[in-house]
DNA sequence: GTTATTACGGACCAATTAGTCCATATTGAA
DNA sequence: TTCAATATGGACTAATTGGTCCGTAATAAC
């Protein structure tokens, strides 16, 4: 018994990701934000409480998609195929790439935001699951050697992934930063 | 044949350093910081010009103290032992530590920032390049295999460096973190 | 159709932002 | 001692910040 609402409600909050994401929270404007997406503040303030509660609910909606998708990318083909592939995606960022989102919130956030802290590491550990997965399968198959610990070298990959991303970031040479995949790699055999 | 300055130049400068540190370049005030380090506006725009001029001078500074003295550091004793001592010292950050300034600006800023960009490079390669002197030493000293290609290990030290810190400030668990350890080192041996 | 409920546009707000300006104070050199 | 040059405190500004409020419009249940 009431009026509907005229946006859509996962579109607007994927335009506000994609400007968190880009610019980082204090950098983005909530009156620019909502003149990019259309949105009136009223509306705004209806559907999402604040700017702050706006990036909650973006870091959430960046799980379950984005991450999520690159998970399940660490699911298909061989985990060895599958490690050198996201790890190839990360050798290939420029500076002005949207690296992992997490790794904005964590270095941007995380020190003084609990709520945005909780979210990182769950995050991070749904990543370094996936890729304990894909170890323990590599290890099971003969691709990796059998002893390794597996969660150990997960959380292993997780640190190289971020670590290369700031790189990327930082605009150091991206032929040096490609000779450490086979060191990674080698760590799993 | 003018008025002399006041204030401390790199006391000053320092003041603002640890701000930018911690709470990153857009959440510090230039009005905060003014009244925290006791400088009027006048004096502030006379000595450093702008806020972004001073978070590069910040960012210099930031270089040439800090990070030289864990440069400094690396030469120090052993080189298995020196990154050794480097990494303790990282797996020992909590969320809310100051995790290496570089990286704080790399992530909210060097996208978008060429100068930032430009001195953040400039710190990773000396760090890079102290990573590569010491595991040179350690291989002449035989404490790590002769066959490595040391500036290739370099990158991949400081990679890990840097994504230990990230899952530092997501809360990842401290005993995993430390396990990661092991494994950075063996590829070295 | 009436009504309760929610959405919308946009005016409005107080606080804060980075930055400017000027009158005054202090200096070293001539 | 005068003078050119710089430093200082603080008032001031225009723009922007996140957030509130209200009149009006649209809806579904009755």
């Amino acid at each position: 018994m009431a009026r509907l609402r005229e946006f859509d409600y996962e579109q607007v909050l994927d335009g506000a990701l994609g400007l968190f994401w880009r610019d980082g929270y204090e950098a983005t404007s909530l009156d620019g934000m909502l003149g990019e997406v259309g949105l009136s503040k009223s509306s705004f303030y209806g559907a999402f409480g604040s700017k702050h509660d706006m990036l909650l609910a973006a870091l959430d909606r960046y799980i379950e998609t984005v991450l999520q998708a690159n998970i399940e990318d660490l699911r298909r083909g061989s985990p060895r195929a599958a490690i050198v592939r996201h790890f190839d995606k990360i050798l290939g960022f420029q500076p002005v790439s949207k690296t992992c989102f997490l790794q904005v919130c964590a270095v941007e956030l995380a020190a003084h935001d609990q709520l945005v802290r909780m979210r990182v590491r769950r995050g991070v550990e749904l990543l370094e699951e996936a890729f304990r997965d894909a170890i323990a399968r590599g290890q099971a198959a003969g691709e990796f050697a059998a002893d390794g610990d597996a969660r150990a070298l997960a959380t292993f990959l997780v640190a190289n992934g971020y670590g290369l991303q700031m790189l990327a970031r930082a605009n150091l040479s991206a032929d040096w930063r490609k000779k450490t995949l086979p060191i990674i790699l080698k760590a799993l055999e």
